[in-house]
DNA sequence: AAACAGTGCGCG
DNA sequence: AAAGCGCGCACTGTTT
């Protein structure tokens, strides 16, 4: 039960629905042609793979074992094929206790039908539920309108329906440039996206205060994500590479921050070190290294057995729990009283204006006010963004919205005044409206040159009025359609 | 035919 | 004490 315990909350969300039903007006413009082409390649790929799996012995043997009920999309018989006909060793179980058959399972078998099988699987999820799902909702004005709602989401998040837009594919290099190239600007125009950066991290801060936390977000030069990646992989922190931050961020701090623990921490960060390809300080694997501080091996990471001494895992406890009771132990404590609280009064408030009443775990009751209030953030600043395009009749609309992060169908003659209006709201004007904002809100800015799709967006900095290379500091221009120009060679 | 549970997978 | 949180959608296989 979510009720506004402010005329604030109640506001944020009436008007944000008027705001997403102007969204879901203004659409998102696709190339329909190349969804055609697209659709046709994909699915000639697709009818390959099929064959070609058809051909393989296993699915002799499973034609065998399922008859004419037989199906290569059926993850039940997969699970049953390769874990009771073939004896490979199931590593996982579903949540009601079936050997699991997802692709993690699959990557653990090496066998040339399961990975063909994968491919297959990848490909199919590409047709099946993005480009069938773009080609069924297209509009007759050749755009997409998602629906974006705000009285689904249990976290106070808002959602995207028919199609979800908010999970078109973005890490899967292949997938997402067949899917986010489809997404196009209007003519004159380029897309552009906004994103916030950090929100949930600044909003946690602003729950907890934990001052060490604080330090780490607002001053230059500190990071705890290399910090964390020091401690885990026992370096020094200038010993820590990319990709070794990037296992820590991922597989450790955010992790613990959703409510996370060491075993599954441990496990993840100890197989990052083969899937990431970490190297020690001398330049060889990171096993070696971690063996030469002391640490043997992973520990048999069992949740009913204390760790070994010596073991990974072992270590991860203590990492976990220097994390929670020293590194950010005001952070730590808040999770803690925030729950207490919750248990006495039955009830807890966000920042923004809500009042959360009914059942919840302590995950959720430590999680909701932060992802939820992060959005409201996104959401004030649309509202006021939608606003200031309006009173200046400015030509260029925002199209999308994920969470964090909003799509703009920009007239490149408009390029600096919406950049100067998304500046100037996500930057200043939320700051000031809600002010417990401890932690200042930064943008992003990534844009895709004229003529380009979604997927060939770039970043850009943008400040006081001025574009500059992310990487040269050389001013690009102040002129947005030279600045469009100079877009395409960056 | 429609509804439902279970599984899997895309995103923040 | 339990062991990340939140969504929407496709598909299988069963029940209504």
């Amino acid at each position: 039960m979510i009720t506004p315990i402010r005329k604030e909350g109640y506001e944020l969300f009436q008007q944000g629905l008027l705001e997403f039903a102007q969204l879901e007006v203004n659409g998102i413009r696709i190339d329909l042609p190349l969804l055609e082409s697209t659709k046709a390649r994909l699915e000639k790929q697709i009818r390959t793979l099929h064959d070609e799996l058809q051909e393989d012995k296993v699915w002799r043997l499973w034609r065998r074992e399922f008859g004419d009920k037989a199906k290569l999309t059926s993850h039940r018989q997969l699970a049953d094929i390769l874990f009771h006909k073939l004896g490979f060793e199931a590593k996982s179980q579903t949540e009601s206790g079936q050997d699991s058959a997802d692709d993690e399972a699959l990557q653990k078998i090496d066998h040339p039908f399961v990975q063909k099988l994968s491919r297959f699987y990848r490909y199919s999820k590409a047709l099946g539920t993005f480009l069938k799902g773009i080609e069924r909702e297209i509009a007759p004005d050749g755009r997409l309108h998602p629906s974006f709602l705000l009285h689904t989401a249990r976290s106070f998040r808002s959602s995207s329906a028919e199609p979800n837009f908010q999970n078109f594919p973005v890490r899967d290099k292949e997938i997402s440039e067949i899917i986010r190239s489809l997404v196009i600007a209007s003519p004159k125009s380029v897309l552009v996206e906004n994103d916030f950066k950090g929100i949930e991290v600044a909003l946690s801060a602003a729950y907890h205060k934990d001052p060490n936390f604080i330090s780490y977000i607002t001053t230059p030069g500190k990071d705890m994500h290399r910090d964390m990646a020091a401690q885990i992989y026992l370096l020094k922190p200038k010993e820590v590479d990319k990709d070794i931050r990037y296992g820590a961020k991922n597989r450790f701090v955010f992790p613990q921050f959703y409510g996370d623990y060491y075993l599954s921490c441990a496990q993840a960060l100890w197989e990052w070190i083969d899937k990431g390809k970490l190297l020690g300080p001398d330049g060889k694997s990171l096993f070696r290294h971690l063996k030469r501080q002391g640490i043997t091996g992973l520990g048999a990471c069992d949740p009913d057995e204390s760790p070994e001494e010596g073991t990974f895992e072992a270590h991860l406890q203590e990492v976990e729990n220097d994390f929670w009771n020293n590194r950010f132990r005001v952070y730590g404590k808040w999770k803690r009283t925030w729950y207490d609280l919750y248990m006495e009064r039955g009830y807890f408030d966000l920042l923004t204006g809500f009042r959360v009443e009914g059942f919840y775990n302590r995950k959720q009751v430590c999680n909701y006010p932060i992802q939820g209030s992060a959005f409201h953030c996104l959401l004030w600043s649309l509202i006021r963004i939608n606003r200031l395009l309006r009173k200046y009749s400015l030509r260029s609309k925002v199209v999308g919205q994920i969470h964090d992060s909003l799509l703009g169908d920009v007239r490149i003659r408009e390029i600096r005044d919406y950049l100067e209006i998304v500046e100037q709201v996500t930057t200043v004007d939320l700051r000031k409206h809600y002010d417990w904002l401890i932690v200042p809100p930064e943008i992003e800015y990534e844009i895709a040159p004229p003529g380009k799709s979604w997927f060939a967006k770039r970043e850009i900095v943008f400040k006081n009025g001025i574009f500059t290379h992310p990487t040269n500091p050389k001013k690009l221009t102040d002129d947005p359609i030279r600045f469009a120009e100079a877009l395409r060679n960056i």
